[in-house]
DNA sequence: GTTAAAATGCAATGCCATTGCAGAGCATGC
DNA sequence: GCATGCTCTGCAATGGCATTGCATTTTAAC
């Protein structure tokens, strides 16, 4: 089962060490994104700077796109497989539900044309909704 | 001048000290957003508290609202009229020019309805585009 | 196996937001 | 005018998170 994880870091250019293997490993499993403490938490042998390094990394080769929910902490979630290191299609709707504190991709809502102003250019949209997520109202 | 500036802030249910006053006035001013660190280098005389809890004083009253564009530093901008202690209508558009990192807001671009997935519950939405602004580009 | 490059672990730093507390300023009632 | 109480202000301190430097270990290449 490793074997798979450690394919698609090959795949994207990511040495797949131990530690990255159990990373990526995690981050399949989750069903929201999660930031560095949640990280952290998890592997509580590990050291936090590694687990940094190795989502920047992820990051880097377009493994992971990072949120910011304005918790204060930057939270992370694995990309769909288009996503490349030159361009994050991320563009699609993040979620934080205020109750739970969790961050979820809404890869179904897709991100709307914005009109800017003249002469502006767009290079990056971030839509963030908050509100309340099915789990909680339910 | 300052007159028209203290009966904002009465209106607003703000005691209209000298500090908040000025702060006030340089608000009105600014055409981006600024960051607590923009008041405290142009207040060189003030201290940074004061001026942060201004500012959080103003958006808890209604007369500004903050917005987090990623820059690391939270932002501060003018509400337009209708805005009120218990609803923020800061329904616009944010825009971040990665060039010169300022932040402005797009009142013209509103922000179109997010369909979310069953029994989740909007409270409030974040729309910030990231680019090149009319004048880095020009 | 040797060697070079990359990844890891530890320590340290810096920035920003936030709070507690004491003193100063202001408004109100007498 | 003066005392009282509330609000604002300024200083100090704290805590969380991101980030970097450096020495060591691990991995890949030859």
């Amino acid at each position: 089962m490793l074997q798979d994880l450690d394919k698609t870091l090959q795949q994207k250019g990511v040495r797949p060490t131990a530690m990255r293997l159990l990373v990526l490993d995690y981050l399949l499993k989750q069903p929201a994104a999660v930031s560095l403490s949640d990280l952290e938490a998890y592997f509580h042998r590990a050291d936090r700077i590694t687990l940094y390094r190795s989502l920047k990394t992820f990051e880097g080769k377009g493994l992971v796109h990072s949120i910011d929910d304005g918790s204060g902490a930057v939270k992370y979630a694995l990309c769909p497989d288009d996503c490349t290191t030159l361009e994050h299609h991320d563009l699609h709707v993040h979620f934080f539900c205020s109750q739970c504190r969790e961050t979820f991709c809404l890869p179904k809502s897709r991100i709307p044309d914005i009109a800017l102003p003249e002469k502006f250019k767009t290079e990056e949209v971030n839509l963030l909704v908050k509100g309340t997520c099915g789990t909680c109202s339910g």
